[in-house]
DNA sequence: CGTTGCATTGAGGAAAATCAAGTTGAGTGG
DNA sequence: CCACTCAACTTGATTTTCCTCAATGCAACG
């Protein structure tokens, strides 16, 4: 989070960040229903946030990884929509909502910093949208696996080789798509040589052809 | 907007809601890459909000109607990312976003009602997500009605009978379909007698069944 | 070394896209 | 007022894509 704040403004807000909760490989961060009290910044590890329906569907509606804000879904009704769960051991900060209220109003780039966080979700959200609502299969996966790379780069990992957390179910259910297109996608994929995959853990030998697999190139945040 | 504030607290935002703009239908409120000031309260009429890409994909994100805010994804950036288009007359108010920053310190209940709306825009994103996920046509477009049905009925409309102001075309980007599907889902729909569909009238035979038909009830908003 | 969970691959089928007519309805101009 | 145009819609035939079902592979683990 601490992006554009002075040093002061970020003393003050590790006043807010009361402690720090770590969560096995498999457990809940939160749950859908729970009551809603902090939003969550992870400091490392690896988590998925999914809706569950009565009628047993599931709907994976992120991956998240080291800097990013969980939560901000259950400000508006101050229930959590959505299960997370840690896809390994993961370190988050508890950030009692009411008390990020409060000091934002003191601090005003905090307040429009954690505007910007807001909608940068809503942004990634659409461009999920998009993704489900018109790209094919291999669209979705080529552009899945783009976005992953970007991050790890950005989190000084390499982008061309990095270890998939979540299984090709999981993929499948970001991507709008059953696991055995989305494994037969990546084997597609291998076959042309734009990729390599070993199980999870995946290697980029094409960038620029992974990147014309997508027709697009606004990558999902 | 004004929900939970006292009467000071509206006075008071009424000072910011700078002034009206009218939009008439097929007129742009914004479009992307355009620079943000505002955000947009719609005081009447009823908009689409679309991303296009290079390519030509686009992809319907959102249609918007009376009480709803405007311009909330491109806070992150401070650019729009997506057309918002007029699908009929339209009045909106615009709310210089710097200036709802400044008074939302001096009103905490401003402040938390807005992070209220961005969370709920947040959570209906979700919502399309599960639909565009795991939902067939059908589905898609039962859960669409039913969504319009509420949003016309709390408007103080009737939830049975309305008019669409969007083209099938529309209604296919918006759900992840082609507009032939969604034609025929509709004749479907009508078969079963669960609608009455005259070229944009819509008519609610059977409330019931229509949200059997999607499985579950989590409407979005 | 069998069990278990995850992944791959193939065959067949269902859903939706695409292609191709035709229809309807609103608006335009003769 | 009628013919004309154009856009939106409907419907049918065909093709593509993805899902479903089923078999198999494969590594981790007790």
């Amino acid at each position: 989070m601490p992006v554009g704040l002075n040093e002061n403004e970020i003393h003050v807000l590790g006043e807010v960040v009361s402690h720090k909760r770590k969560i096995q490989r498999g457990g809940y961060l939160h749950r859908a229903g729970s009551k809603f009290q902090s939003l969550y910044a992870i400091r490392s590890g690896f988590l998925k946030t999914c809706i569950l329906e009565q009628d047993g569907r599931q709907q994976v509606t992120g991956f998240h990884m080291t800097g990013e804000l969980l939560g901000l879904d259950a400000i508006s009704t101050e229930i959590h929509t959505c299960d997370a769960v840690a896809l390994e051991d993961s370190e988050v900060c508890e950030i009692p909502f009411a008390k990020l209220e409060e000091i934002s109003r003191t601090i005003p780039s905090l307040m429009h910093h954690f505007h910007k966080i807001m909608s940068r979700e809503i942004v990634r959200d659409h461009g999920v949208m998009l993704l489900l609502g018109s790209m094919k299969a291999e669209e979705r996966l080529a552009s899945f696996l783009l976005n992953l790379s970007r991050r790890f780069l950005i989190r000084g990992y390499s982008e061309y080789n990095f270890n998939l957390r979540m299984t090709r179910e999981e993929i499948g259910s970001y991507l709008g798509l059953k696991l055995e297109t989305v494994s037969r996608a990546f084997s597609k994929l291998q076959d042309e040589n734009i990729i390599r995959v070993d199980n999870k853990h995946i290697q980029i030998n094409d960038m620029t052809r992974l990147r014309m697999k997508m027709g697009n190139s606004s990558c999902i945040t």
